[in-house]
DNA sequence: TATTACGTTTACGTTAACGTAAAGATATTA
DNA sequence: TAATATCTTTACGTTAACGTAAACGTAATA
């Protein structure tokens, strides 16, 4: 009765749970608490994760497939999440925001530049094909 | 009069040439020799890189800005430069090509989506900003 | 001729991001 | 009650991608 639709309704997670669902080792989550990425409450001695943990875990692993360290994406989370409203933090912040995106927007380029190359190498490949 | 246009027309290039001109060191070049992704020739003992050693290079650090580490880059780059024109070399390079096209574009989707909700975070604070 | 600049090889050091193993607590199941 | 599953902490090991240092060769320059 605690799940619905593969979504724990209580909104807290166990580690081997969130392992499964993002096919990582606790090992990996842990160190990512460790580094300060995640926060986990505890129950006992045993951890528990609320729902921002795992969307926290699911930005981590994002990052990581395009090649951030665990650093960068550190950073970009912390975005999501401004803990104040004071005007000079704000414009810390949108100083910030503006930096990763134009990283992220670089990072598209690149990839765009890889794709028309592998497009390219892809037709004289099926034009040679043809040649057959 | 070897230069022309900061581009060298013996196609010719020394390690400090290539090491300043990316802005790496030459211990970098002289490890992805070691790792089989530059081929650069020898005069005496002094490695001499051609042209074609210089775009492997652009394309390493290219991959590696969008998170590729350095044997997915070789994968890459290997497929620039088909060395065989068997039919069967062909169509498995054209699967490879096709694979690391998916490979591609699903990371460009990821900077999509990332880009996505870094423009909502950064409108938010913006309007927070205006109400003050 | 001595220094400087640039190159070489060899080899050990470093950091990030985990893997792996040991030793134990706790809770459910047979 | 014994076994099994799942969790914990502690700590050493591993791999990729270089950094850094030593010790040396060679060629141009002061």
């Amino acid at each position: 009765m605690r799940n619905f639709k593969n979504l724990n309704m209580t909104e807290a997670y166990s580690i081997s749970e969130l392992s499964q669902e993002f096919d990582i080792t606790p090992r990996t989550i842990r160190f990512y608490e460790e580094k300060g990425l995640l926060f986990p409450g505890r129950k006992g001695r045993t951890r528990v994760f609320s729902a921002s943990d795992r969307v926290r875990l699911k930005l981590i692993l994002r990052g990581k497939k395009i090649g951030f360290s665990l650093d960068e994406s550190r950073d970009i989370i912390e975005m999501y999440e401004p803990e104040t409203d004071n005007t000079r933090q704000l414009e810390n912040l949108l100083l910030k925001i503006q930096e990763k995106r134009l990283l992220l927007e670089q990072r598209k380029k690149e990839i765009n530049t890889m794709l028309k190359d592998i497009k390219k190498t892809e037709s004289i490949c099926l034009s040679a094909l043809d040649d057959q």
